[in-house]
DNA sequence: TTGCCTGCAAACCTTTTGCAAAGAT
DNA sequence: ATCTTTGCAAAAGGTTTGCAGGCAA
């Protein structure tokens, strides 16, 4: 997703009906610009938010998941991660997690329903819906 | 996997250079003999358990993923998740959760390493393994 | 003004660790 | 006899909550 400025993070907090505050601004622009999963950690390690209390992040965490901004994405590690929700004009997508750094990445193309389709199908199932989660080494660790 | 007595359980320790010790088998056993991947809350629940402190449970569920028995699972729970790993589980497969009676059946084709590997190169990863879980509606259910 | 948001501190929950006693090899 | 495992209690690390004051609508 295109990196938005302060306006265009305000309209969209307004549009979910959450009130606008520069902490809740601060926290949906990470998630909006991020390529990959973030955790509290994420988070504290950036200065921006070093003014900020831990609590009011993680509250505010939880406001953008109930509103639906935000999701969360299974992780091995002993943080919770989130992403930004997927929007209509977004793809169902999984992530791979690299077994060595435990770094998470998004891939956009799922293109396996068919076939987990028809696996069901044979032990007598409707599929409805599928959660995967791929394991392997990125680019840096698999030098 | 079909149940293991405790014997089998034993011979499978040993085979892994563990002790032998009864809070061990216990906790083995129930990866071993469980469909679904297990937090230390599954455990608790059983009485079985009641006779071991929590922290052995740990240190044993630690030992055993050390030994490569188990391994961890994602989660988006806030308790950790193992499995038991691939290699005592000869036959790699998947399972299919019925969303209306929670019925769970094993699939026992899984074709789509191929495809898999082909999503993560195109991230840049070196693809290791999966995790999959659908969800349906089971024969019965979907009457 | 009204009610939500923030910082602070304390509580909470899962997991880890130190230590001495009990158990396995 | 030696080295590992256990129970207990305490600590650690991430997350949640209560409260009083501050800010958004």
């Amino acid at each position: 997703m295109a990196i938005k400025n302060s306006e265009e993070i305000k309209a969209i907090l307004k549009e979910y009906g959450l009130r606008i505050t520069k902490a809740r601004e601060q926290v949906l622009s990470e998630y909006i610009n991020s390529k990959k999963p973030l955790s509290i950690f994420d988070f504290k390690k950036k200065k921006v938010f070093s003014t900020w209390d831990e609590s009011s992040i993680y509250r505010n965490i939880t406001k953008l998941e109930e509103a639906g901004l935000i999701q969360s994405v299974p992780s091995s590690k002993d943080m919770k991660l989130y992403e930004l929700a997927p929007k209509k004009d977004h793809h169902h997508h999984h992530h791979i997690i690299c077994t060595q750094c435990e770094a998470v990445q998004c891939l956009h193309d799922c293109s396996i329903d068919g076939q987990l389709s028809k696996m069901a199908k044979k032990a007598g199932f409707t599929m409805q819906g599928h959660t995967l989660e791929l394991t392997g080494l990125c680019a840096k660790c698999s030098k």
